[in-house]
DNA sequence: CGCTATACGTAGTGGTCGCTACGAAATGGA
DNA sequence: TCCATTTCGTAGCGACCACTACGTATAGCG
C-alpha cells in the first residue's frame, strides 16, 4: 500500500512490490491475483482503515461545518504522517493513466464522490434543519471543500508541512456559513 | 500535449506520441531530443498560451481576491474546453511516479509554486495597502486557492461540468475577505 | 541537370513490463 | 516414517518500453 501511495498505480512495477513486500512475484500473484487486484484491496484497506470511514465520520457528526472541519483536520494530519508517504494514496496514485488503467480510475473516482456526496447530504440536512442558511448550495460547498482536501494532498506531496495544510484547512473553514445557534 | 494532458506523463508511451502527432519515432527524437525534454517544452507551451501567464495576470489585477476569482473562473473555463482534455495538465499529468520521473516532478512542482507564490505576494500586497485586513494570512489563502484549482481538475477529471467547477470557484471566494473600499 | 544536405520510415536494439510454468523445499496428518 | 499438500523461488514467457542505426527519398541550390 505504501509503494502504491508513493509511486502511483501504473508507475509502480510488480518488481517495487515484490521488492517492497519481502515476497517474489510468484506469491504476490497467488495471494493477489494480480496487480490491479492488490491495488483495489490497498484502497479498500485505506478508505477502511479499521476505525470509521470518512463518510460515517460525516455523518455523524454534530453538523455539515463541524464534519468539514473534521475532515480538512483530518486531512491534514494524514497527509503529513512520519511514517508514510505524503498527500494521498486515493488522489494522487491515478490522477491520470493509459487505457489500461480505466477500471482503477474509476475506482478511485467512486472513492472521491463517496465522500463528496456523504459531505453534499449532509449539509442538505443541516439546511432542512435550519443549522444552515436556506439559500446554501450545499453541492458547490461540497465540492469546494473536497476540492481543498485533494489540493491539499498536492500541497503535501510538493514538501507542505502539517502546519501549512492546517492553515489552509482553517482558511476553507471560513467559506462555511457558521452553523445556526 | 493533448496526449501528455489526456493521459499523464509516464503513463503515455511514445508510440501513442507518435500516432496523435501522425509522424514516426526518429521524427519524435530528431525534433524533440526525447520524451521528456518533449514534456517539458509541452508544459512551457501550456503555463505560457502566448497572451499573459497566471503570474501576470495575478500581477496586474485590481486586488488579490479579484485576482484569486479570474484565476479560478479561468480554471473553471479552462478545465471544461470542449475540444481539450479535461482538468489541468500540470496538476495530473505527474502527481505520482517512478524514479525516472523525478525531474519531470520537479518541474510540474515549479509551475505550481509560481502561481501559489504570485498570489501570495498579491495578497501581502493588498494587506500592505490596507485593501485587506491586517490578520489576513496570505500564505494560506493563496495555498487554499490553488488547493481548490487543483481540486477542480480533478472534478473536472471526474466528470464534472463547467457549472460545477464555477460554483465551487465561487464558494471559494467566500473564504476571501472584501476588499475595503 | 547533378550534387549535397536534410527529412523520414523500416527495422531493429537492449531492457523492463505483467505474469506464469515448474520444480524444490517445507509442512501437516496418519 | 511416509505421503499429500501447500509454499515459494528460479527461470522465462510474449509484449511493450524508450530509443536509434541505417537506407531511401526528397528538396534546395548552383
Amino acid at each position: 500500500m505504501h509503494q502504491f501511495w508513493k509511486t502511483g498505480y501504473e508507475t509502480t512495477s510488480v518488481a517495487d512490490l515484490t521488492a517492497a513486500m519481502g515476497i517474489t512475484a510468484p506469491s504476490l500473484y497467488t495471494a493477489f491475483g494480480d496487480k490491479e487486484s492488490l491495488f483495489l484491496e490497498c484502497v479498500e484497506r485505506y478508505s477502511n482503515p479499521g476505525s470509521m470511514t470518512a463518510s460515517e465520520s460525516i455523518a455523524v457528526a454534530p453538523s455539515a461545518r463541524q464534519a468539514a472541519q473534521d475532515l480538512l483536520d483530518f486531512a491534514a494530519q494524514w497527509f503529513t504522517q512520519p511514517n508514510a508517504p505524503a498527500g494521498c494514496l486515493v488522489a494522487s496514485a491515478a490522477s491520470s493513466g493509459s487505457e489500461s488503467s480505466r477500471q482503477v480510475r474509476a475506482a478511485l473516482k467512486g472513492v472521491r464522490e463517496v465522500s463528496r456526496k456523504a459531505l453534499q447530504k449532509r449539509t442538505e440536512r443541516d439546511i432542512r434543519e435550519k443549522r444552515l442558511p436556506s439559500e446554501t448550495n450545499a453541492r458547490a460547498l461540497a465540492a469546494m471543500t473536497v476540492a481543498v482536501m485533494q489540493g491539499m494532498s498536492t500541497l503535501a506531496r510538493d514538501g507542505a508541512g502539517r502546519s501549512t495544510l492546517q492553515d489552509v484547512a482553517r482558511a476553507c473553514m471560513a467559506a462555511w456559513p457558521q452553523d445556526a445557534q
